[in-house]
DNA sequence: CTGAAAGCGCTTACAG
DNA sequence: CTGAAAGCGCTTACAG
């Protein structure tokens, strides 16, 4: 069997405080005591018991990731950043999906004191704003992502500011049939298709609702799809915005197959600068932001909750930059 | 604060056990009781307390799963098949990397024992058959991957002969001049190269120390890099079966940028199938396998092991399928 | 700087 | 079918 404090205590001939003292370092131990006890834990391969030490603190040292969908490289990338900045802290990472059911958003929120996790950071989809409010009472919890909302502290990207310069920077190459792919009903949709019309509008193109193509499912598999339909029935923008880099993957495929060149023949443009998105045929011009320093804020905002859970609350939006490659060139 | 056994109990004029034997159904209890004792919970807001539970049990439900690098479209995808089909069993996947330092698969099969978790999924990269042999206590683990050993249990795919496949379609298809990319020192990559000699062997092809292009960085860029730096000074193969999907983006790209058509020029094959794949310009010829069985297989090794520690040791390899797409053609 | 005691919240024998 | 007691392994006041 594991060996316990105790049996660390008896073999070593002091008190299981003693051994505590040892291991957490909130007391100073004399040397000679130290080295008595370290010698008994190698020993007895002594192992701290997580869940005794998380039932007698509170604190399990674990927070919960939770995500719509860990296998879009997007939720790939965040996860990253976030089980690495939490590995700093000491903290460990359960990861929850929640696009596999509607409901899980919600039961998370409400019931994640349930589980053995101090925290939550959640990436909410499809959580409108008024069921936040709802849930009762919060554990400690980061947003992350585009709901906006009043309940607790989040992390975002100015979406809107975003996909403007995105689609001003398309306007400025002297493009005006300008296109956005992947319309649906979602918050991060909403906010990206303000931005892509407050472009517009600047620039007094007016707006064509042709133009806002209806993508319902953001992946490759889903834009390909869309966009290969749409082409069907109308002419080749001469420039598409696509909500996400996973959107303007499937499009380029598309163009590709129909035998259209990008961007001689139509430029692209992505959001996320997902690290595929470099190596994409041609480079996708696309939306950056800073992923490590996202989850080191996001993590900061989650420390500072679970240490007060009635501080202030508080909003961070991350800067972002427009990442110019070869999927965009000048109209000619 | 929050409601504990106790306090439902006492709401309910029963005896902590009675409330226990609702929330666990290990006991039946009458429709009266267990509408009262429901009831109080309700009225409490009650949550068991996880922590308290797995001191109790011995059992925190809870699994690590650990993965070289999250961020990569391989990990991310196999990190949401074992999520999703832990879910379905009740269990909670905490996420750990290992690539962050060459340390960290050591420390995990030594301590996982101090984390409140029941289980280890381990994909090892740099272990080295030795070192696990060596590590006196496994938690119950599960292997996947390509390190054999005799240790533990666990799932593979039939890397040599999956790869030997791929090449000898190429073969097939009238290719003679076939390079590999991304030889390095690593467990995965001598499995691979040793499938794709076997297919040159097997057809009377002569193998070529250039043609086996050195390629220590599996990503878009690092491949991306070798064989820009490998063109300068060699002629372009006829075909190149590249490790994984990820080199094989990056070549994709390096092809384009240098002028090459694929696959009219140069026939190039991935392995994984990754979900990105299919959407590459041109979509990829690769190895597939079922991510979602393969997860699920683990999964039943590493409920087994958890139950039984004693059980003889067990080692699963999953099929796989050549998977043919755009990426190839006949040689002309 | 160290010891003895109490308790975190749960569930499992043990009785009834 | 239900109750009272004990204990999982740890750490925190409380003394010394």
């Amino acid at each position: 069997m594991r060996a316990t404090v105790k049996d660390v205590a008896r073999l070593a001939q002091v008190s299981p405080k003693t051994v505590s003292n040892v291991v957490t370092g909130t007391t100073p131990v004399s040397d000679a005591m130290r080295a008595r006890v370290e010698a008994a834990m190698l020993e007895l391969d002594y192992v701290p018991n997580l869940s005794a030490r998380a039932l007698r603190n509170g604190r399990s040292g674990l927070i919960a990731l939770a995500l719509p969908d860990l296998s879009t490289p997007y939720s790939a990338e965040m996860a990253h950043h976030f089980v690495v900045a939490a590995g700093t802290r000491g903290l460990g990472v359960q990861i929850e999906e929640t696009a596999v059911s509607g409901e899980r958003e919600r039961q998370l929120i409400s019931r994640a004191r349930a589980h053995l996790i101090d925290g939550l950071i959640l990436n909410p989809v499809l959580l409108p704003n008024v069921t936040v409010q709802d849930g009762v009472r919060l554990p400690p919890t980061v947003f992350i992502g585009e709901v906006e909302q009043s309940v607790g502290d989040y992390v975002w990207v100015d979406n809107v500011a975003a996909v403007r310069e995105l689609t001003s920077y398309l306007v400025d190459l002297g493009h005006r049939r300008i296109a956005i792919m992947g319309v649906m009903k979602s918050e991060t949709s909403r906010l990206r298709l303000k931005g892509y019309r407050a472009a517009l509008r600047a620039a007094r193109i007016r707006r064509d609702p042709v133009l806002e193509i209806f993508g319902p499912k953001w992946s490759p598999a889903g834009a390909y799809a869309a966009i290969t339909a749409y082409l069907e029935h109308h002419d080749l923008p001469e420039a598409i915005v696509c909500m996400t880099d996973s959107i303007a993957a499937g499009v380029l495929n598309a163009l590709w197959t129909l035998g259209h060149r990008v961007p001689d023949d139509v430029s692209v443009v992505g959001y996320d600068n997902v690290a595929d998105s470099a190596f994409a045929v041609p480079p996708l011009t696309t939306i950056d932001f800073d992923k490590d320093a996202y989850a080191s804020t996001a993590l900061d905002l989650l420390e500072a909750r679970i240490a007060d859970r009635d501080r202030p609350i508080e909003r961070v939006t991350m800067p972002h930059r427009l990442l110019i490659r070869a999927s965009t060139a000048a109209r000619r």
